[in-house]
DNA sequence: TACAAGTGTTTCACTAGTAAAACACTTGTA
DNA sequence: TACAAGTGTTTTACTAGTGAAACACTTGTA
């Protein structure tokens, strides 16, 4: 069976022989791939009146499990400053996510899931898991772990040359 | 050697033990590495003043090597018309795509490279091409070849799931 | 203490996307 | 021919993001 990327590598052989499409079997796959997974994820969320990137930053409240500053939030959710003040106000005025300013030094702020946030966030979790997992049972299990440990690989190479850490 | 998903899911396995966070080990993975590679791939783009989703319908008008409508391309890139409008619009102002009306049906207008769009586009492609080349390249030959197969069986799961077609 | 330089966060002006409505046209039925 | 329903495309009103500037504060040096 063909998927969308063969019959576009296919298309590129017929048009341009003299160049080798091969990067895009795996480039253009997992684009593609990256791209209908979020959108399988966000119809579930907008149930809950929330988007991808806020679930991202209550996922990030609830896993470091303490106070964090915006700046830190913005590290760990691979965001801008800016996009984090956005998401951290709706989610501030929905009564999920409070601010507590520093007494030492009164710059930084720290952000901390209310029990509503942390209710709500533990609540969608599971089913958030429970969903990925299902589609993935799919594959096979060694397909999953091949796959598990072949994107580590890629991710590495990639945090390494452009994560910039 | 650990990367970010890793660290995430350790953070998760001690907070919510009772959570079986495996699904991220794909999918997380997925998910970041797609970031990282777009993020990689819009740098050289913007050199000619393109963004990807621009540079994705030159390509796309260029393997399909015909004219095309609208509606086509938008299928063809998977964005929105509206999308497609706007992005047509501005590279029809530069110069590098024409429209054209239907002659038979006067709703429909059929979009072609210019000669300049197509000379662009042959130019960057190859570039394109090679630094996806290179990025890989730090895989062996056969971790390549083992993530362009499960992808694919991924993709062909996804797209029968959620790509309606 | 005084203040230049540095840091954490937010605001600003702008861009590119979206879904839904509007528009422009064709087609099938009477 | 007449016109309701359908289709292809664009427009509209809006949203969420961006980088750069502004803001609010601390810190190191004198």
């Amino acid at each position: 069976m063909e998927d969308v990327v063969a019959r576009v590598m296919r298309q590129w052989r017929e048009v341009r022989p003299d160049l080798d499409p091969e990067p895009m079997a795996v480039i253009g796959r997992l684009n593609r791939c990256a791209l209908l997974l979020q959108q399988a994820e966000e119809t579930p969320l907008a149930g809950f009146g929330l988007t991808r990137p806020e679930f991202d930053v209550l996922t990030a409240l609830r896993r470091v499990d303490h106070e964090v500053t915006p700046g830190r939030l913005a590290r760990e959710t691979f965001a801008s400053g800016a996009a984090v003040t956005k998401r951290v106000r709706a989610l501030e005025g929905r009564g999920l996510v409070a601010r507590r300013t520093d007494e030492r030094d009164r710059r930084v702020t720290h952000l901390s899931l209310t029990e509503e946030g942390r209710a709500l966030t533990d609540e969608i979790l599971p089913a958030q898991l429970a969903h990925e997992a299902s589609v993935l049972s799919a594959l096979d299990e060694e397909t999953r772990d091949e796959l598990a440990a072949n994107l580590s690989k890629l991710l590495i190479i990639l945090e390494g040359r452009l994560g910039g850490l």
